[in-house]
DNA sequence: CTCCATCGATGACGTTTGTCAACGATGTGA
DNA sequence: TCACATCGTTGACAAACGTCATCGATGGAG
């Protein structure tokens, strides 16, 4: 199942750190994007129907996990991306923001040192 | 306005070639998409209310063209998935894409050689 | 044992999205 | 001129999404 944006929130707070009630979960993501605790309830409610999130009962509550990997997420989120947009090659993606002016010296140096990397 | 991943097709249909009737667009993304002409009609509309898409009058019909650019699209989409996944940074993305072993030879190459280029 | 605080479940509601059909205006061929 | 084809507009409707409140169960304090 997809994970829409606000719920990609909570699943940020997770990968973060886990397991977390859904009192931890409320403190971490409420405040900061404004969100009352039935707002977060039901976006975690969503998220372990969609079994995206594990929840595990400890005594009268529950621990929640992520049920997927961060890793997988990203994979097909940036794939996906790629996809739509730059014809699945990666080059024209990194031109991309070469060209829009959005690459720092560290990001060029970073991505010079991958490519002698990756390259051998 | 927010373009939709359905809207999008028809975007990319305009930004392939422009300007195009309705009738051509149907012609274009219809029968890929397997949607039916009310479909992509409905679609045009509601990009036009949200002038991403222009119509300009000719004859009976109109002609419709891109109001804004896919550069400015691209630039915004990339850009939102490196802040929302990758703490802004290209490198991380890069890696990501190396460590699924999605990059071809090619790729490597295109990398390299627009590395080359941008560094200096 | 009783009352209260808290938890998860559920209902609710407006908006957006995906998908399609019906309608009214209008140009055109017979 | 009249019937038909075609265009854009609009209505419709289910599903997903964002957002929030209410409720029933239950565990703990007094």
């Amino acid at each position: 199942m997809k994970i829409s944006s606000a719920e990609s929130v909570i699943m940020e707070a997770l990968w973060r750190k886990q397991p977390l009630t859904s009192e931890a979960i409320i403190a971490e993501v409420g405040e900061p994007n404004g969100w009352t605790e039935g707002t977060v309830k039901q976006l975690l409610s969503r998220l372990v129907k969609k079994k995206a999130v594990g929840a595990t009962p400890d005594g009268r509550r529950y621990q929640y996990a992520p049920l997927v990997a961060r890793g997988d997420y990203v994979a097909a989120e940036s794939q996906g991306l790629l996809d739509r947009l730059f014809d699945g090659r990666l080059a024209p993606l990194v031109t991309q923001f070469s060209d829009a002016g959005k690459l720092s010296d560290q990001d060029i140096a970073e991505l010079k040192a991958l490519v002698e990397r990756i390259s051998k």
